[in-house]
DNA sequence: ATTATTATTGAGAATCTATTGCAATAATAA
DNA sequence: TTATTATTGCAATAGATTCTCAATAATAAT
């Protein structure tokens, strides 16, 4: 099942309705992989030959969010960012305190961390959201430092 | 050193004013241990013979964070949600999406992740934050469903 | 201690994100 | 084809944060 069938029966088994302008908005957000938020959404859309309102953009993210298309990223520059969920697999994001770049990665062992926790406290986990966040290889570089360890570990932290 | 001290030398070594305001905020802040935002932050010391404009706390925020006081734990509600840093040592949150209760723990493995991460791309990890979500005990046993998995651990989550 | 410099304050205006009311429209079911 | 009512677009609104500006006050220099 693609997004839009994925949504079609979210729909329909919510006693919702299926719109144009629904679709519409489905297409452009699966158009790419990257994350995205409302701005950027609105002005492509209004710079294509549909042009959706703002106010059902926003009346629309919870509904694919609810029927498991999207998700919430983080909450950057005053807004919300969205990514994909559906054909996505789960991944944590490093962030760059330099230039800002969003680097996503694959990491099992937070499932371990979960399990402990899940087990320590009796409490069911269903997910997580892992950032790290430091400089990437072009920042230290620009900096002039360079990365201040290469093979051998970093020693205490705090 | 206590809050206002580092925040005292903070002030210092910025070209900064230290002001009667700012140290009522910070003392403020850090009369109790927990989250808090802005606008409670405002009503508490409203509520007391110092009122102080919110512009002023707006603007102190980013000074704290900036002094190494405080730091932003998580956007809800619309607005941010900050908690201490000094004299709080590091740890993760976990949060029930049954009753919004926040748990916070703390979890050594992440570091693991960091170096590893670090290592396999030349960057440099300055920190992390993780965010476990779930359902909690009382909301588990509220909804009769108990927690699926005790002593065995859960397999295939996706 | 006095004065000069200029960062900070408070009040309100402005901005920005997100939500909501409402009349017109259109998706579904009968 | 008709009836029902969810959805749309627009504008109004709410809420958080920033900004403007005149008055104030913290520091540095006399
Ligand atoms: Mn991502
Ligand atoms: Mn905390
Ligand atoms: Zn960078
Ligand atoms: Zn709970």
């Amino acid at each position: 099942m693609n997004e839009i069938e994925v949504f079609r029966k979210y729909v329909k088994e919510s006693g919702l309705r299926n719109t144009p302008e629904r679709e519409v908005i489905i297409e452009e957000i699966f158009l790419t992989h990257d994350h995205f938020d409302v701005d950027t959404l609105y002005l492509c859309l209004k710079n294509k030959k549909c042009s959706i309102s703002k106010a059902s953009i926003y009346r629309t993210i919870p509904l694919l969010i609810e029927s498991g298309l999207i998700k919430e990223v983080f909450f950057e520059d005053g807004h919300m960012h969205y990514e994909h969920v559906l054909g996505h697999e789960h991944h944590c994001h490093f962030r760059c305190l330099g230039c800002g770049k969003i680097i996503e990665f694959k990491e099992d062992e937070v499932m371990d961390i979960e399990k402990k926790f899940s087990r320590s406290h009796g409490f069911e986990v269903t997910g997580h959201k892992l950032e790290l966040f430091g400089y990437c290889r072009e920042c230290l570089k620009k900096e002039g430092k360079d990365r201040r360890v290469s093979t051998v570990d970093r020693v205490d932290r705090n």
